[in-house]
DNA sequence: TAAAATTTGGAATATATGTTCCGAATAACT
DNA sequence: AGTTATTCGGAACATATATTCCAAATTTTA
């Protein structure tokens, strides 16, 4: 089957990216991301160097699609608060909807590895960082047009709206439904008054 | 060494939970507790059955000490607010001055294991429900005190704080400061007007 | 002082796990 | 058609890991 690649490396990631997220890092075996991958051990260890490159990558490809969603709504003609309002909405309809689905990716690698792997802190660490400013910018946008009224700088209501997103993360995993998350979500908006 | 316990329960219980919040479940060998805790290989498997046993009765045993601490806290002579307010002063502060301390152990069993292990979701769960309504009892106290005007129900203010918590052990294992903690504190103790 | 009760160190076991390696299979290129 | 380049299946390997088991050690009790 070569002579060129047989596999879709964006597919294998996706699917490594699944079993990583249900079971972790240490959780998961490399004959469990053979089966689910459909990969050979000999392909995935050619293509991927070995499970810890194969974790980093899979991070990776995971925020990039995460990424291209929030992006998707980002270019939308909708004011910051319509933005910040529509994350939060699909996220509690995500979480609330696929309860197995083990809340976030780069949530549970940052609680699993971020302090044993230096690579993975930076991977969560981009994440927040890049999130809070698009949040930042969203407020801010809000505000010209006049449509909240702050008592903050923008910065700080990005850093606490993605602690908040975090946090609807880790309450889904403690069996949070959908009427707490989205009541959680109202408060935290409210507080842009 | 018989004919007594040699080894005190509470400091193996302690010891062991210090090297999974470290690790994590799967990242921890029997080996790396044997020389945390000290105990020797057949007294483990005697007193505590099992690893994941171990692991379990860890966890209880770490929700134990956060309950007592926040028991002595609710006993003081301070209003709701008053509560809420050192709570989050002494997290912040914890989780600043010891960055190292990867987060919560009980934040790190959701996202590791509460979708495999029944039990795990079970004291993580507990817990949830405990302080979220530790919370609003504190919060109905404000109220009732005039010290604070609520637009909603106390209870929903008890899931939020509950949530803003989780959102800071999440936070600082992905590499937030002192005063980005604070500020989303801050942000979140607003709510109250 | 001897017997009983219990812990514990360490060997032993069985399995799981990450990784390597080689020959067979296959498609493109000459 | 034959050569080349590459993938892939599966055996093989080495190590890690959870767990069991037994004899030696030790303290209390009789």
């Amino acid at each position: 089957m070569p002579k060129y690649k047989q596999f879709d490396r964006d597919k294998v990631l996706e699917a490594a990216s699944v079993v990583f997220h249900e079971k972790g890092y240490n959780g998961t075996s490399i004959d469990e991301i053979l089966t689910a991958t459909g990969l050979s051990r000999s392909s995935l260890y050619d293509s991927f160097k070995d499970k810890h490159n194969l974790y980093l990558q899979s991070l990776e490809f995971y925020k990039e699609v995460n990424d291209k969603k929030i992006q998707n709504l980002d270019e939308k003609n909708l004011n910051g608060l319509q933005k910040l309002e529509t994350m939060f909405k699909s996220v509690v309809n995500h979480l609330s909807e696929h309860p197995d689905d083990n809340g976030c990716l780069l949530v549970n690698a940052a609680a699993e590895m971020s302090k044993q792997c230096f690579k993975t802190s930076q991977v969560v660490c981009n994440n927040k960082e890049e999130l809070q400013n698009l949040f930042s910018t969203w407020i801010s946008d809000a505000e010209e047009k006049k449509v909240v009224k702050l008592q903050k700088p923008a910065k700080i209501y990005g850093q606490f709206f993605y602690n908040t997103l975090c946090g609807l993360r880790v309450m889904s995993q403690s069996g949070a439904g959908k009427t707490e998350l989205s009541n959680i979500v109202k408060v935290a908006l409210d507080s842009l008054n």
